[in-house]
This record gives C-alpha cells, sequence and structure tokens, in this order.
RNA sequence: UCCUCUGUAGCUCAGCGGUAGAGCGGGUGGCUGUUAACCACUAGGUCGUUGGUUCGAACCCAACCGGAGGAGCCA
C-alpha cells in the first residue's frame, strides 16, 4: 500500500475506506477503551489524529508503549471526526511501531526556549515551529529560482573557495591543507597561494552577467566577522543577481520587485505556516506581509534621508551627520517610523562605499542603495557597478587596493564594457521577515556564529 | 572587539543568608471522544566551575566557562 501524506489526508473531500500514513508520534492521550494518537509527518502543520481501539489487535504492543516522538507506520479509515479541532480523522485499522522514542525524549508538546531548541538542533525540525520555518525556507528557496528562472535570467554558480579577497571587507576564512598537525602555508600552499572561503560572488558574477546579460547566483557565503548579534550568521545563504546593461534605478526596481513576489508567493502558498507564526510568533506579520505586497515600497536619497533625520527631532544615541554611515537606529526610524514601509536608500557618499560602485555626476556620491525593511534593516545592498575603465583605476588607487589582484575584473572595463548593476540579498533575514522569527540562528538549519558550529 | 543581562530536576521557572520546590515531561495505576486531556502515586538535583566572605552560601563578592541581547561591521 503506498503512503499517503498527512496534508493529503487532512485534504481530502470525502471519507476513504483504507490509506496508509508514516510519521512521528507528537502527543497520545490514553482512555480505557481507546487511545488518541497525534501523528506528524512534516508535510503540513496539523497533525492527524488517529483514533485506536483498545480491540485493535496488538494494541498492547503497539499502542499503549508509543510515546511523544516514536515513529509509527498506521493503516486506518479516513472518517468525519466527532470530535472538535479537527475535520478529518482516522479510525486506526493496523497500528505499526516503527521506531520507539526512548523516554528522555526532549521535545514536549509547551515551554521550550529557542535557545534549548538550538541545543537539539538534530530533533528541532520536529517541532511545530521549526517544522513550519524550514517548509518556508524550502519554498522561498523555489520562489527565488522561479522570479529570476522567468525572466530569462541565468543561475551561476561562484566558486566557495576564492583567491580573490572581495572588495577587502569582513574578515574571512582561510582555506588550508594540513600535514599532520602541521598547516601547510607559503611555497605549500595548496592552491600556491592564500585562499578563502567566499564572501560574496558578485565579482564573479559580473563577468557572467557581462556575456549572458541576466545572471543570479544562490549560494553560502563566509564571514568570520566576530559579531554577536542576533541578525549575523559565519555562513549563510546570499542571493546575488547582476544585469548588464542596467543602471540603478533598474536595480531597485528588480530589488522590489523581488520582494513583492516572494512575500506574494510566500502568502499563497504557505498560509497555514504564517498563519502559526502570526499567532505564536510575531502577532500581526500577516497584515505586515499584505501591506507589503500591496503598496508602494518608498525610496529616499542619502542626502534627503539625513536631512529627514535630522529635522525628525528624534533623539538618537549617535548623530546624523552627513557622510557617516546611517546607524541601525537611523535606519529603524526611516521604515518604522517616518515610512512605516520598506524604504531604498540610494546614492550615498563615496568614501562609506566599496570601490567597484559607480561614481554619480556630482563626483560626491555613488549609485548604491540599500533596501531597509522594519524590524530588520538592511535586507538588500546593492549598487551599479564603475563600468569606466579610468574611474575604476582611481577608485581602487583611492582604496590602496593592488590593480594586479584585480586584473580579471579590471579586463571586463577593457573588452566591451557596459553599466550594469546588481545587489546582494541575505536569504536568512528575508525568512527572518517572512516569518516574524527573531534570530537568524532560528531560521537556518544548523547555524555558526563564533564560538559554535554544533552538529 | 566593547557594553548589558543570564546560568537551580530532562524542560519552563520559583526560592535570594538557616542547607531544594512547583508545573510539564518520564514511570506505575485509574478514567464515559480526548485534543497544552484529566485524577492518584512515584523516580529524578555535588543549585555552571573555582576561590573568597560568613557560625552557616543556590542566595553576598571575585575570576573563569557557557548562553543571550545590544553596538560596530554587514547580508
Amino acid at each position: 500500500m503506498t503512503r499517503t501524506s498527512i496534508r493529503e489526508v487532512l485534504q481530502s473531500d470525502s471519507p476513504e475506506p483504507e490509506v496508509l500514513i508514516e510519521g512521528w508520534v507528537r502527543t497520545k492521550r490514553d482512555s480505557k477503551a481507546f487511545s488518541f494518537i497525534e501523528v506528524n509527518d512534516g508535510s503540513c502543520l496539523a497533525n492527524l489524529q488517529i483514533v485506536a481501539d483498545a480491540t485493535l489487535e496488538g494494541y498492547d504492543e503497539s499502542v499503549i508503549p508509543l510515546t511523544t516522538g516514536a515513529s509509527v507506520s498506521i493503516r486506518g479509515k479516513v472518517v468525519e471526526s466527532q470530535g472538535k479541532g479537527q475535520n478529518w480523522e482516522m479510525q486506526a485499522i493496523s497500528v505499526k511501531l516503527l521506531g520507539a522514542a526512548e523516554g528522555d525524549f526532549p521535545l514536549q508538546k509547551k515551554g521550550h526556549s529557542m535557545e534549548f531548541l538550538r541545543s537539539i538542533a538534530h530533533l528541532r525540525p520536529r517541532s511545530n515551529l521549526f517544522g513550519a520555518v524550514f517548509r518556508v525556507r524550502s519554498r522561498m528557496a523555489y520562489s527565488i529560482h522561479q522570479f529570476f528562472q522567468e525572466q530569462g535570467f541565468v543561475y551561476v554558480h561562484t566558486p566557495v573557495i576564492t583567491a580573490s579577497d572581495c572588495e577587502g571587507a569582513g574578515e574571512m576564512f582561510r582555506v588550508v591543507t594540513m600535514d599532520g598537525e602541521e598547516v601547510r602555508l607559503g611555497d605549500d600552499e595548496f592552491f600556491g597561494k592564500p585562499s578563502y572561503l567566499t564572501v560574496s560572488g558578485q565579482l564573479e558574477g559580473e563577468t557572467f552577467a557581462c556575456a549572458l546579460s541576466n545572471i543570479y547566483t544562490f549560494g553560502p557565503t563566509f564571514r568570520a566577522e566576530n559579531s554577536h548579534t542576533s541578525r549575523h550568521a559565519s555562513e549563510f545563504w546570499m542571493i546575488e543577481p547582476e544585469i548588464a546593461f542596467c543602471d540603478l534605478n533598474a536595480d531597485m526596481d528588480l530589488a522590489e520587485a523581488m520582494i513583492k513576489h516572494l512575500v506574494t508567493d510566500a502568502l499563497e502558498s504557505c498560509r497555514e505556516d504564517l498563519g502559526f507564526f502570526d499567532k505564536f510568533v510575531d502577532k500581526g506579520l500577516i497584515g505586515r506581509l499584505e501591506s507589503v505586497r500591496d503598496r508602494a515600497f518608498e525610496r529616499v536619497s542619502y542626502t534627503d534621508a539625513v536631512k529627514i533625520l535630522q529635522e525628525s527631532g528624534a533623539k538618537f544615541e549617535y548623530p546624523v551627520e552627513y557622510g557617516h554611515n546611517l546607524q541601525s537606529e537611523h535606519e529603524r526610524y526611516l521604515t518604522e517610523t517616518h515610512f512605516k514601509c520598506p524604504t531604498t536608500v540610494y546614492d550615498y557618499p563615496k568614501e562609506i562605499k566599496p570601490f567597484y560602485m559607480r561614481t554619480n555626476d556630482d563626483g560626491k556620491t555613488v549609485a548604491a542603495m540599500d533596501l531597509l525593511v522594519p524590524g530588520i534593516g538592511e535586507i538588500v545592498g546593492g549598487s551599479q557597478r564603475e563600468e569606466r575603465l579610468d574611474v575604476l583605476r582611481a577608485n581602487m588607487k583611492a582604496h590602496a587596493l593592488e590593480e594586479a589582484d584585480y586584473s580579471w575584473y579590471i579586463d571586463l572595463r577593457r573588452y566591451g564594457s557596459v553599466p550594469h548593476a546588481g545587489f546582494g540579498l541575505g536569504f536568512e533575514r528575508l525568512l527572518m521577515f517572512v516569518t516574524g522569527v527573531a534570530n537568524i540562528r532560528d531560521v537556518i538549519p544548523f547555524p555558526r556564529t563564533p564560538g559554535s558550529a554544533e552538529f
């Protein structure tokens, strides 16, 4: 007999004489004449309620010993439920205990802290919350590919190991080989020179955009920053589209369209899971996502944003000053208090941005943009890239970078250079935004943070 | 890297100077369709570690270790 998913069973529109379901016991309630077993197989948030009569063959061996966490294979009749709380339930025909769960199974029906659940990252996907988070994560990954593929973008796999110290930003993890306990360095180095885990596929992505026009990357990136916040991880996934023949305006259009597409799809495809988040994790989540879907985003230049902040009368811990990066509190004020919606800030002073961003005609600012969302802050960072060879060289000099290290990148400007632009989207930050989950460690299966690489 | 909070039973917590408690979970028994089921009984703890203050420390002090939050940096 073929297994039916619990999701399909619960979506039945008529009774079924016999189906087979398999999953894990969430809870069991016994009375003298029968037991109620709640089974979840991860196909959806809801459990299937099984009614197992005490007269069932093997009841004492298969049903009585069931505890939370045990795995079962159950055949039964799908019938309308007599009780409240569910439309359908299963009247068991046979219950088979596949794997018993020992008495110290750590997941209970209530009262776990997120910290504790992180310490059992191998079991937490069996909880309602994490099951929902990782179903949404999967759907959003699919939806990202769908968004780009439907517009003819080519998916490019940029390298995880890189020898270019991408834009000189952020601490990097060094990749080494070992000779026993000895690290091989110098002439012994595996690649003949220092190599690192990538912090961004952008520069490599640009080379492909300058051939295939519209490309995107979607893969893991690594930062060795010693940062202890709920929004940073040492290993995270990033989406980086790069578009040739494109300026900053079209880049911002694309970023906004992508966020809207993802939020719209989440609302349509993940309703049950979002409903759970809205109820237990972040009240008002669905309403907020609907307004993101339906309302236009705001756009404001860095110069105007500074004016808004200075004239706001709000008290900030750090002063607002042209030429300085916007602080977290400033970003929060713009998106949560002033505009009350996702907001793109563009045209930043060139001094505070990397060398590859395109210098604007004013000579003071670069064509950079950050898309800020309420509750999280920066979710997208992007720019139009400097396509003019002489300006790029001058910028590199100003940033004290060696041209020899970026010869291949400079070549793009020597052979058929085109205006192009792109951005990076932090996948986990998007998931925090869509699910309302407050900590990045809880939207990635096995989080890596400073001092912690369990599992 | 800096600042702040925190560490008591498997879990969530109470106890805050007189030597360990509850609820949940586990075990056993009971129970009329329950759904965070219910009722009874029961097992389970060198109170993060080390040192100090005190007649006496889970409680006060110090250092260390673990966890969390914020800042910076960023995605």
